[in-house]
DNA sequence: CTCTATGTATCGCTCGGCTATACATAGAGT
DNA sequence: ACTCTATGTATAGCCGAGCGATACATAGAG
């Protein structure tokens, strides 16, 4: 039925996902993976594995930046986007509307494309 | 201006391109570099690199198969869809619809998504 | 007291895209 | 003739990201 999409499909968007559901608020890794998964009906489950080490990366490309805050209860690290991470998600948001226009038109015009030359 | 998309953005998503557009008839590599790069506007240049080892996995996956023919002038090497690539082609196009429905909703839906619990 | 969910982290494998390189032919321009 | 570009296919090797496995710690439920 529902299963989840074929890793690679994910690939080039992780970093786009991310950067979106902290476009917000705050948010702590664990609080983002289940809230992808929801947001995809549960298409979208981010192994620990690769969740942290995305964070890390988006860290030390200054894309966003964390706080260690257990005043909640919980010792949590929350991130928050950073100016060039707006940036960064705006761009890439644009780029992906782009793509999957392409795609689309791809996808669903198979009929009309040019012929080789024979 | 209308630079290429980043490189593992397509990642996921080439072996749907290739497929698609063999989906009609039967092409050779090189017609397939450019006949995606012109439905992508430019967007979309597939680098030999990895054009031609993308085809070959292809086709040792018996989603494709080959013909070299040089009835044509110039020696070329065919490539045209097998059953197996045609329900490929199906099954990869609708996983990226739903993904595409997916994203789009989680980039433009960024102020209707439930708060992490405080 | 145990079990599950929560929460973060890293090692190492795998696999695919890409750069660089190689080689061959056709056609156009000088 | 010669050169240059486009056409055409192929592979070696690097690089980087996703992920399974593993580790460790606490909260809450039963």
């Amino acid at each position: 039925m529902t299963e989840k999409f074929e890793r690679d499909l994910l690939r080039g968007s992780l970093d786009l996902m991310v950067l979106s559901v902290l476009s917000e608020e705050s948010q702590y890794g664990y609080s983002i993976q289940k809230q992808l998964n929801v947001a995809s009906m549960g298409k979208v489950k981010l192994p620990a594995g690769t969740l942290y080490p995305l964070l890390h990366r988006l860290e030390s490309d200054k894309l966003i930046r964390s706080k260690w805050d257990d005043s909640t209860g919980r010792n949590r690290k929350w991130y928050e986007l950073t100016a060039k991470g707006k940036k960064r998600l705006t761009a890439q948001a644009n780029q992906w509307q782009q793509y999957a226009e392409c795609m689309t038109s791809l996808i669903s015009g198979l009929t009309t494309r040019p012929k080789p030359t024979r």
